[in-house]
DNA sequence: GCCAACGTTGGC
DNA sequence: GCCAACGTTGGC
């Protein structure tokens, strides 16, 4: 069981969004080494869906449904996609400060490669978010 | 294989 | 809207 942190700009698809599909297919990742963290998720994994720019808050969670398969979007082929359900979403979202803020939380990868779109989180980081939510 | 140029992301 | 950071591309 791992854990893990997946970004979306919410102008493009939103926690509400995914609320309401249900299940949505993670696509559209385009950078390597968030490509490999996809392909290490597995069935029953759990991620944070954070709202970039417009937001700046992680906002729910969602369950891996899916192990990693060629994403349908990609034509070169080279990017994977796996599939996730709506969890929750929280009624108080963790914003980018109160992480900034946390000391348990100065390691996560959100803060030190800000652009990097889907991120490994320990249990322990993960727990304490959702102490919090 | 290096690196300059370029494009994109995302915080501010 | 700006721009720093950073990933990718392509000429050499």
């Amino acid at each position: 069981m791992n854990y893990w942190l997946v970004k979306t700009e919410p102008g493009n698809y939103s926690i509400q969004n995914l609320e309401k599909d249900g299940t949505c297919v993670w696509d559209g990742v385009r950078n390597y080494q968030a490509r490999n963290f996809l392909m290490q998720m597995k069935v029953g994994d759990t991620a944070l869906i954070y709202h970039s720019v417009h937001g700046k808050e992680i906002v729910g969670q969602s369950l891996i449904t899916s192990e990693y398969y060629p994403d349908p979007t990609d034509e070169s082929k080279k990017f994977m996609c796996v599939d996730m359900k709506f969890i929750s979403k929280f009624t108080k979202p963790y914003s980018l400060d109160m992480v900034k803020t946390n000391p348990k939380l100065s390691e996560l990868r959100l803060l030190k490669q800000s652009r990097l779109s889907v991120m490994p989180v320990s249990q322990s980081e993960y727990d304490e978010i959702l102490k919090h939510v």
